[in-house]
DNA sequence: TTGATGCGCAACCGTTGGTTGCATTGACCC
DNA sequence: GGGTCAATGCAACCAACGGTTGCGCATCAA
């Protein structure tokens, strides 16, 4: 079954935004994610905390830094559960798969 | 781009439940879901108000009832969607994993 | 030591998912 | 028509959450 709570993390959109600044990344405090950010760094260290619950991220403190970094393995699953949920939608939606298809290319271009 | 508004609509848990309800019956109303979920009649109406407005599903009032039924162009825009976000997290997470073991191969030789 | 920087904590605000209670309206039976 | 039941709609209220501001504390560097 689905994890609401590994869902509901990754269902913000803010924090979608810091985990893709994470990846890219490799990593960052909540300082540097708020510098490109639309938010607070208050804001983003709230963020991390949750991400941190669900071990979406990880946290190493170094001196007065709090460096994060993603848990790709846990991200795997939460991808793995995006596309399970898709599937199952989409499975039902069998009869009009050409057009979820047409529209998949149109927003791709 | 994503949008934000179809995105979230798709992320509340009882709204997911919902479209699954209302894909695997064909439709309902507000009454006929709430007696299969664990929320009241009202919070079921305030949720198809929500997936009313991103034009996940459709009403059609015929006496004193309004039954409720999926747009299934509009649930396939969002499961593209889902699979799109999907994608670009496994991308970077492949290219990672590509790279962690380019450095591992690179630091046997 | 002093100043700047990164962080955490607390209070507060608006939105949202949820509830309860009540009024309304349509269907059905006499 | 009148009465009753069922489905809806509306309003008030509550808790949780995303966001802010303000402040205090620790750590690094001059």
């Amino acid at each position: 079954m689905i994890d609401d709570d590994l869902w509901s993390a990754v269902g913000d959109p803010t924090r979608r935004r810091m985990l893709d600044l994470l990846l890219a990344d490799g990593g960052g405090t909540a300082t540097t994610l708020a510098e490109r950010l639309p938010v607070t760094r208050q804001a983003v260290a709230k963020h991390l905390l949750v991400l941190d619950r669900v071990g979406l991220v990880h946290a190493t403190p170094s001196g007065r830094e709090r460096r994060y970094e993603v848990d790709e393995a846990q991200l795997a699953r939460a991808v793995a559960q995006l596309s399970a949920v898709g599937a199952s939608w989409d499975a039902r939606l069998q009869r009009i798969k050409r057009i979820a298809e047409r529209i998949q290319r149109e927003a791709q271009s």
